[in-house]
DNA sequence: CTGTTAGCGCCTTCAC
DNA sequence: GTGAAGGCGCTAACAG
């Protein structure tokens, strides 16, 4: 008996080998266990012997459901949002929800296309870390039917769940802590203010500056460094300018990694003050405080966030804001 | 004139508004250009009225193709895996595949429900960075319907297109460089040997140093660094034991993180030899040399090798290795 | 407990 | 150039 070289086997070919209707096949294929013993071994023997594999797309399409979720990730390269991809995958195995994913490298157009060709998946929701604050792309009126969930930056004006890191409490600790250590002379160095919680960072350590009578040095305020090397340059740039601060508050980490690179050339010991983990601290010669978190919780929550809002279409927009936690590590390397 | 509230649109409602068949409805969405030119318009228009959004898994279906590859990535939150996840993903959007990405985190047992779940969506192909040498999930069978490609790590004995780094000729030339360079007494830290790669490169180191008359001293060779953190403490062992070795030969740069620490806190001034980038390198008082890549490059090359794969499914599987480049920072920060 | 019928949303014939 | 019928692989709804 010949076959059909190669044509893959599909649920009628499994149930016609084991002799069995369509929809008992589908029966066992999908455990349910009202089904004979004896034709449900047929129809799992048969699934072995034709190496039948499911086709969960054409399940969906007559379920009406989708067990996919979109995921659209700024830079999957940078560890930051690579930890809320990961939280987001592992939030979503537990839930049986395969992830389609896309980095949009941060841009707008790209984001833009990204979100075309995953809506055209039929995912159940979309999960977004934003490019930019400023540009909503078109398709969230697709929202009606899936329901977005922004992480780290949202889109303004758009009444999408949203989970982002507690940016202005932490840096406020952070401002504090620092004081609390008795340094005064403040430079900051961020990234781009197209990342909006940069700007909310920036926000509140000049607050957190004034609140304690003292402020960010004229010339001492530098934006634009997005990478290691941005950073290390900003830096030499200022301490070129003949500014020598006692502490230098960080955006993010890779900002942290490029200051202390240049600080520990110089042979200073200027303190780093930074949002995000920062390894190797307790090797360097410079005090490092660090408001510490881990981004898989992003990812996670806004998984949750999403699973919450297909259950409960109607119910309010829900903001998250996780905490971090303080960590001084002393120069000596002690902590 | 009601509408069902929250029905999602199809393409038979765009017809439907727009006063033409679901054929004609279906050309002007896939952009067929031989349609009457009002006629057209007028779809968009409904198109848009609607907010139909198509959906291209029932399209898919139809056609028998998919428009989807897999990706199952050992541990997302490792930048070398996120690398290749992002070079993956960048290849397939420039080829207007979705991808369905998931983290094994390492996993044997995680990885076979992934790929079994990923499977389900009917991929046109699979690719994947194996959680473990020895263990060959089922599921592979399918590769004579949707092809797979192992990256970084294979699966022995299956007839897979594969790429990975030029693991041995990398560790070669980082031996030859560090023997130029004057280092004669080396320590050998790797992590596990579930990963071929560490397999390869210590087998590697081994030969390179035999070829100059030299081997790694007894009790300085280590394995199971996982972490930054343990590599830190396996160094700290190795230099409590009262071995002070020239050059630590390290197995990835999350090893040489953690050695340099240890290194750097103990005031001493041991050169870190080491595959991958080693971010900080210029700002430690240490010597590092480093093989370099772009781990980028393996996730695009393996979206390469599927696709001519696709093409041609009978040509003999290809094995791809790529090349390292190596650097020299010298401990002073010059290069 | 099992099988039949209908149809999810779309596209490929093949007539008109 | 356009449209009607049929079916991709699967499962809800309803019989038997």
């Amino acid at each position: 008996m010949s076959v059909p070289a190669a044509r893959r086997p599909t649920l009628k070919d499994v149930a016609h080998a084991a002799g069995v209707s369509l929809k008992t096949a589908s029966r066992v294929v999908n455990g349910v266990d009202s089904v004979d013993a004896a034709m449900a071994s047929r129809v799992r023997a048969a699934c072995a012997r034709l190496g039948y594999q499911r086709n969960g797309s054409a399940a969906d399409l007559r379920g009406g459901v989708s067990s996919t979720i979109g995921l659209i990730i700024r830079d999957i390269t940078n560890p930051f949002y690579a930890a809320i991809a990961a939280g987001a995958m592992a939030a979503a195995d537990e839930r049986h929800l395969v992830v389609l994913a896309a980095s949009s490298e941060g841009r707008v157009g790209h984001e833009q296309l990204l979100l075309d060709r995953l809506l055209d998946r039929r995912p159940s929701g979309m999960i977004v870390t934003p490019a930019d604050v400023d540009h909503v792309p078109t398709g969230t009126e697709q929202s009606r039917f899936v329901p977005f969930v922004t992480v780290d930056t949202d889109w303004p004006d758009l009444p999408f769940d949203h989970v982002s890191l507690d940016n202005d409490g932490g840096m406020t600790r952070l401002v504090d802590t620092a004081i609390s250590a008795g340094f005064r002379d403040f430079a900051l160095i961020v990234d781009s203010f197209q990342l909006r919680t940069m700007w909310l960072r920036r926000e509140a350590a000049h607050a957190a500056l004034r609140r304690h009578g003292l402020d960010v040095a004229p010339g001492q305020e530098m934006i634009g460094a997005h990478t290691i090397d941005d950073a290390a340059a900003v830096m030499g740039d200022l301490l070129s300018r003949g500014h020598r601060p006692d502490a230098v508050l960080c955006g993010n980490n890779r900002i942290a990694l490029g200051v202390a690179s240049t600080v520990v050339a110089a042979g200073l010991t200027t303190a780093i003050v930074c949002f995000d983990e920062f390894p190797l601290a307790d090797a360097l010669p410079v005090d490092v405080i660090a408001a510490e978190f881990d981004p898989r919780d992003l990812g996670r929550t806004a998984v949750e966030l999403l699973l919450s809002r297909l259950e409960d279409p109607d119910a309010p927009p829900r903001r998250v804001a996780l905490p971090t936690t303080l960590n001084h590590h002393t120069s000596g390397g002690r902590r």
